[in-house]
DNA sequence: ATCGATAAATGGATTGCGTCTAAGAATACT
DNA sequence: AGTATTCTTAGACGCAATCCATTTATCGAT
């Protein structure tokens, strides 16, 4: 809580170093190309303190989200049930209130650019996956069978993220990422293709 | 098409020898706990072969689901727009009818003993987004505006996997999984949790 | 039978991610 | 100074996956 931190070395480079440089090298290189190891480089540190900060390299892109999703796993295993689903969507604005991802975006953004598709879609369904498993484990502690809680809670899952995606894909300049989950929440409430239309 | 392929040396190893000596390592050992050269040494046949019958570790169990899969997303690519969700209705009962999955139920059902359970997820995580890829993309090309498109898309791609996993987990003896299937459509016209219940 | 053409199997090298451990370096507290 | 704490770093490791050159097995045609 204090300004200086009580003992031991001090960090010598920071979180923000590495993803500077590693997003500078995804934009002239292409993701596949950079290894982690040319991105220590270029920040000057060692290979081995790339671990310190981040758990792999996509992570440098998902840490933001990641924590916000953890939070929101966490809180949603704490409910015990929701019947309603207003717990729910609490929990879900919560994580995507005041979001504005720095590095997710601008590789969002230039995907194309970074040789990025494949690898943004791929790990964005991991977090669609983590997501939803906390979902689906409290849809069924609320009462809702197996199978209907795994397609509701990949719905709302599935809102979050269609949210950040519009959000950055949209300039990730006008609104919010929580207006765009707004609006998705609204969406769900009329979704076409549902077998009831016919 | 005839039964005698024309010219070349003949296959030595089968599939089936391949995914039969991956499922009993993954049983003995765990997935983690297996290599591909567990596997390859097992079956009799070199490390660099097992790469000509599967493209990763994880595909021992998921090529069957993959194929429908890659079918499907053909289908869909073809349909030019689907406005009421007929299309893609039957494509997808299309993908799931028939289906019994030898290798994927095993790991399904076994996933705990095997040290599969995160394996598992993250896999038909990437397998639903596949799928949700190109579902979304016809919803845009019938007038859905993008991010409901893809909360639609992950709904229907949710449903299919969750069907799998639901025949699996009841023993994948009773029912099909186009049974299933039907039910999680049925649990689309009905989900809970909707916003319009507010 | 012999000779290519084709297709598969193989050995081996390579790259890169992620893990781990032991050693070293910088700081605060006493 | 000494000590505990915290971070950095070098280096090695296991493994997945790719790649290539070589070998082996079968075909059809001569």
């Amino acid at each position: 809580m204090s300004s200086t931190s009580r003992a031991g070395r001090p960090k010598a480079s920071s979180r923000e170093t590495l993803a500077e440089a590693a997003c500078e090298l995804f934009l002239e290189r292409g993701y596949d190309a950079t290894s982690v190891a040319d991105i220590t480089q270029r920040a000057g540190v060692s290979r081995s303190s790339f671990f310190n900060y981040f758990s792999s390299k996509s992570d440098v892109l998902w840490s933001g989200l990641d924590e916000r999703i953890t939070t929101a796993v966490d809180d949603l295993a704490a409910v015990p049930h929701d019947r309603d689903g207003t717990e729910v969507r609490h929990i879900l604005s919560a994580l995507v209130a005041d979001f504005a991802p720095d590095s997710l975006a601008l590789a969002m953004t230039n995907s194309s650019a970074m040789g990025l598709d494949d690898e943004l879609e791929q790990d964005a369904a991991l977090r669609q996956a983590r997501l939803a498993a906390a979902l689906a484990d409290l849809a069924r502690r609320s009462g809702v069978v197996s199978l209907t809680a795994d397609i509701a809670a990949a719905t709302w899952a599935a809102a979050v993220l269609a949210a950040v995606r519009a959000w950055a894909e949209s300039g990730a300049g006008r609104g919010s990422v929580g207006d765009r989950f707004a609006e998705a929440v609204r969406a769900i409430a009329r979704l076409p293709w549902s077998p009831s239309a016919i």
